[in-house]
DNA sequence: TATGGAATAATTGTCGACAGATTTCATGCT
DNA sequence: AGCATGAAATCTGTCGACAATTATTCCATA
């Protein structure tokens, strides 16, 4: 008998995959740390075999690096790295909204409009930022991606970026505050969706992003970088 | 002993990798055609251990679809899947370029003029723009790319994007043509670059990339789309 | 005491074999 | 004849073991 709907065969190098990310990425396995392979797959109960699999996909996605006869290490985080992050994001995700402005459905875009006014209930209702360090700003990212309708750009920004993105947001301490700014820009990127200019779209985003580096760069003590990437007025 | 510079300790799956990474892109092995993984590993004269592993890589290079229990094959080549390599290009590239011109050094800079000049000597040469069949043209980007100093940036365009561009290439049969116009906006290019001014570089290469978009979807006689991405003047 | 080198230990790369799943093909029924 | 059912064959996923390379440790020597 044919399965019904989406045939969800999953191998266990999938759930390996899935559990060591998470654990990579909300910090339970340190940054630089070591990944022996005996010794993880006794941790999780496994073989070798599956568990190279699952490096192998933490690699490709950024998270751990490999070098021959050497063996895998959850990557260091580094400013530079951090910084390298932003000016991806920028390009790919000022793209995304360009796109999402032309590709994107009505209903769509109503359900955007749905997903904003619930974060700003939840700022306004926890002026702490909560709902920001459950990764509620990065679901809202989430979805303009997925509005593009290009595949590849999707999966780069929702199967690698955003998951380095949390990452560095869980370990260097930066979540919740800068809600309501975020917010407001939020607000203006759905706007220029909702009225199809995907070029104000993507300056808006590239703005929003360059905020949040800026932000980040306050935040971290260092000296911010000279402005490259301004969008044109 | 140590080896002196550069330990190259190359392993089996990397080199098995590279080979068949080429028989792809060269439409040695067809696209769309399925992978066996026991068939392979003969082929190879290796096990299937290795080959897994190379065929792993193969997929996050966006050469090879798998699904779980049911094999690789190589990717189908789509008119849309093009137009989504564009689409990236434009937005990754726009911002090597803008980086480029801030990070180059005027060595650099100076490599970049004489590569120019030499494809301009071979495109005189050889009219029908023999040197940009052999990928003279993603040999400039490919320099372009290095230069922006962002090593994310740089794997995507230089071990991704380039190897399915280059596919699409060969098996779509749309080289060596627009050899004169896309030798000027090099030039324009490297100019901006050499001037430090990185908006104008994003912006000439995103024009340049969307120009190059532009001649493959009427020579592949398609409609061309609405105009998307276009930069603001 | 510090340094260089060799032997040991541990880890990664590779291989062959078994188990589970999927596709294919043959068979029987409507 | 066409379709559904079931069994054989093929393939992928997983496992354990061996080989090659690397890191470590210990000892000898300057």
């Amino acid at each position: 008998m044919l399965q019904p709907l989406g045939l969800v065969t999953t191998t266990i190098a999938d759930e390996v995959f899935a559990k060591i990310r998470q654990a990579i990425v909300e910090g339970e396995i340190p940054s630089g740390s070591k990944l022996s392979e005996p010794e993880m797959a006794t941790r999780y109960g496994i073989s070798r075999g599956p568990l190279r699999e699952a490096l192998r996909r933490l690699e490709s996605s950024n998270l751990v690096e490999r070098r021959a006869n050497f063996g895998a290490r959850v990557v260091t985080l580094t400013f530079a790295g951090l910084i390298e992050i932003y000016q991806l994001r920028e390009a790919l995700e000022g793209m995304a909204a360009r796109l999402a402005a032309e590709c994107m459905t009505p209903a769509e875009i109503a359900d955007l409009r749905a997903l904003l006014a619930r974060h700003r209930d939840q700022v306004a209702g926890d002026p702490s930022g909560a709902y920001f360090q459950k990764e509620g700003d990065l679901d809202f990212h989430f979805r303009i991606a997925q509005g593009s309708g290009n595949r590849r750009l999707i999966a780069m920004l929702c199967n690698d970026l955003y998951y380095v993105a949390r990452m560095y947001r869980y370990q260097f301490g930066m979540a919740g505050d800068r809600s309501r700014a975020a917010l407001d820009e939020h607000g203006l990127i759905v706007d220029a969706i909702a009225e199809r200019d995907g070029e104000l779209a993507e300056w808006l985003t590239r703005r929003h992003i360059r905020a949040s580096r800026r932000h980040a760069e306050r935040r971290l003590g260092a000296q911010p970088q000279p402005d490259e990437s301004r969008g044109s007025p």
